[in-house]
RNA sequence: GGCUGAGUGGCAGAGUGGUCAUGCAGCGGACUGCAACUCCGUUAACGCCGGUUCGAUUCCGACCUCAGCCUCCA
C-alpha cells in the first residue's frame, strides 16, 4: 500500500486516488529564461520516478508539468539579450527538453504554457473578483485579498498574524494588505501585454498554475508537486486561488522535494552557487547524475559534490559490469518476485524511498554475481531481468551495458588500437612475458582503459 | 523574531525500542603470473543532557548545532 508524505498534514498518508485506477498529477516546472541547474534536475527526476512507479502500480497517470514563459526575469533577460521573449523561451524550452531527455526523464503528458492559457487565467481572475476575493487596485493591478480566505496558511503552517509581523514583507502602497498578492499586473511601457477587463497587462506568477491545473486536470486532483521553496508563498497562494474560485478542495496530496545543496547551502540562482545540468553532463554520465539524485530520499537535502558523482558512477559501473555478460530474461515483472520484488515495493511504497530501493537492487546484483560464479545460467538470466525491471521504475539501466562501460564504439577512434593492444598483451601473457604484458596494461591505463581478465576472455572499460 | 525540517560509522545514506541496512573506502582471505573484476569474512555509528523502560540511536523533555521558508527561486 503506497504511502505519500503530504505537506498539508506533514504526515505520511495512505494514497487513495479520487477515481479508482486514475491519478492526476501536476508539478510546477521551469521558468524558461536560462539553462536548468541541478536543482531543476532533481525535480524532474524525482517526479519522473513518482510517475513511473504509479504507472508500475497500474494507475493511469496524467502528468502535467507547466512551463512559465512570461515573467519579470524573462522580460529582463530577453531585453538584455536583445531578442524577443518568444525566441528566448523557445530556445530554453528546447534546452530543458534536451537535459530532461539526457537524464532519462520521460516527457510529461501535458506541458501547458502560461502564454497559451490566457483565457483560463482571465476567467479565474474574474471569478475571484466576482466572489469578492480579489480587487483592482489604484495602480491597475489586481490583487488577491488574503484576509477573505479563511484557510490561508494551511499548507505552510503559518498564521496570517505571524506573516504580518514579519519584517521582510515588501511594502507596496497599492495593496490593501501587505500579504495580498498580485493576480494581474498592469502593463508597463514596452512590456508584453494581453487584453483584459482591467486593461492591458499580464498574469501574476501564482495564477497560471491554478488556471492550468484546473484546466488540464479538473478543479480537484490527486497530487501536486514541486520544490520545497514553492510551498510558501507559491503553493499557499495557489490554494487560495483555486479553492477560493472553485469552493472545493483543490489537491489531495502535496509533495515537496528537498533542495540540492553545495557546501551545506542551498543551490540557487540568486546565490549564484549553481551548476547547470549541462556542465555536470560534460563531466559525468547522465545516468550517474540520475543515480546520485535517487541515492537519497526525495525530501532530504542532497549535497552536491564531485565525490558523490564519482560514487554514483562507480556504483553504476558495478551494476553494468554484472549485467555485461548475461542475457537477461525478457519481459520480466519485478512485482512477481517474492523476495526482492516485495522488498522493493515496500521501499517504494514508503513515500518513494529510492535510496532503500537501490540497496535492494545492490542485493540483487550480488545474487547475480554469485549465480554467474556458480554457472547458474537460468538464475543469472532471471536476476539480470529482475534488475532491468527495477531499472524501468527508477529509469536506470536503460542503455546497453557495453555502451555504458566502453562508450559508443562507432564514434570511438581508439577502439581498434585498444583491441590490438589487448591481443598483443594476451600473446605476451601466453608467452609468460609478464613485463611486456604489464607494460601494455600500463599503457592502456594511461589511455583511461581498465583491463579485466576473465577466464579465457579479456574485456575492458573506461575508467 | 515566527514557522518547518535535520543531526547515524572515514565518506554517502536507509532504518529500528532488544540479532544484518546498503554503496564507496579500510582490513584479512579466495581467485589471478601480478593486477582488475568477483566472492567470503571483518572493523566501525547513532549531537549533548535528563526522563520513561528490564532495555533507547529509535519514545518524551531541555539544550547545542545546521539547513530551509517568511523576498524571485525547483
Amino acid at each position: 500500500m503506497l504511502k505519500i508524505h503530504n505537506s498539508l498534514s506533514r504526515q505520511k498518508e495512505t494514497f487513495k486516488p479520487i477515481t479508482a485506477g486514475k491519478v492526476n498529477m501536476y508539478v510546477c516546472g521551469m521558468t524558461v529564461y536560462d539553462l536548468c541547474h541541478v536543482g531543476h534536475a532533481r525535480v524532474m527526476v524525482v517526479f519522473d520516478v513518482v510517475t513511473r512507479y504509479l504507472r508500475a502500480l497500474g494507475y493511469n497517470v496524467t502528468y502535467v508539468r507547466n512551463i512559465t514563459d512570461i515573467d519579470d526575469k524573462i522580460i529582463k533577460r530577453a531585453a538584455e539579450n536583445g531578442e524577443t521573449i518568444q525566441a528566448l523561451t523557445e530556445r530554453f524550452i528546447a534546452e530543458m527538453h534536451q537535459d530532461a531527455d539526457a537524464l532519462g526523464v520521460l516527457r510529461p503528458d501535458l506541458e501547458p504554457k502560461a502564454t497559451e492559457s490566457m483565457p483560463e487565467i482571465l476567467a479565474m481572475v474574474e471569478t475571484l473578483i466576482g466572489k469578492g476575493l480579489a480587487y483592482k487596485a489604484d495602480n491597475g493591478d489586481v490583487y488577491y485579498d488574503v484576509s477573505k480566505f479563511e484557510a490561508y496558511g494551511k499548507l505552510s503552517g503559518r498564521q496570517v498574524d505571524d506573516l504580518r509581523a514579519g519584517e521582510r514583507i515588501a511594502v507596496n502602497e497599492a495593496k490593501t494588505d501587505p500579504l495580498d498578492f498580485v493576480l494581474w499586473k498592469a502593463a508597463k511601457e514596452g512590456e508584453p501585454a494581453w487584453e483584459s477587463p482591467w486593461g492591458m497587462g499580464r498574469p501574476g506568477w501564482h495564477i497560471e498554475c491554478s488556471a492550468m491545473s484546473a484546466h488540464c486536470l479538473g478543479e480537484h486532483f490527486d497530487i501536486h508537486g514541486g520544490g520545497q521553496d514553492l510551498q510558501f508563498p507559491h503553493h499557499e497562494n495557489e490554494i487560495a486561488q483555486s479553492e477560493g474560485a472553485h469552493d472545493c478542495q483543490s489537491v489531495n496530496y502535496w509533495m515537496h522535494n528537498g533542495f540540492v545543496r553545495i557546501d551545506d547551502e542551498k543551490m540557487s540562482k540568486s546565490l549564484g552557487n549553481f551548476f547547470t545540468v549541462r556542465e555536470v553532463l560534460a563531466q559525468y554520465p547522465a545516468e550517474a547524475v540520475r543515480y546520485f539524485i535517487l541515492s537519497s530520499h526525495y525530501r532530504s537535502p542532497l549535497n552536491y559534490a564531485e565525490d558523490q558523482l564519482e560514487q554514483a558512477k562507480a556504483a553504476l559501473t558495478r551494476f553494468y559490469t554484472s549485467l555485461r555478460d548475461v542475457e537477461p530474461q525478457p519481459e520480466l515483472n519485478w512485482q512477481d518476485d517474492k523476495e526482492f520484488g516485495s522488498r522493493f515495493a515496500e521501499a517504494m511504497d514508503d513515500d518513494f524511498n529510492t535510496a532503500l530501493a537501490l540497496s535492494v537492487m545492490a542485493d540483487v546484483r550480488q545474487a547475480l554475481n554469485k549465480a554467474l560464479e556458480n554457472n547458474e545460467a537460468d538464475l543469472a538470466a532471471y536476476l539480470a531481468g529482475l534488475l532491468l525491471s527495477f531499472g524501468d521504475v527508477l529509469g536506470l539501466f536503460q542503455q546497453d551495458a557495453e555502451t555504458f562501460l566502453v562508450g559508443d564504439m562507432a564514434e570511438d577512434s581508439d577502439a581498434d588500437a585498444i583491441d590490438a593492444l589487448i591481443v598483443e598483451r594476451n600473446q605476451a601473457r601466453a608467452d609468460k612475458n609478464w613485463s611486456r604484458a604489464d607494460d601494455i596494461r600500463d599503457q592502456l591505463s594511461e589511455m583511461g582503459i581498465v583491463i579485466e581478465d576473465a577466464a579465457g576472455k579479456t574485456s575492458w572499460r573506461r575508467a
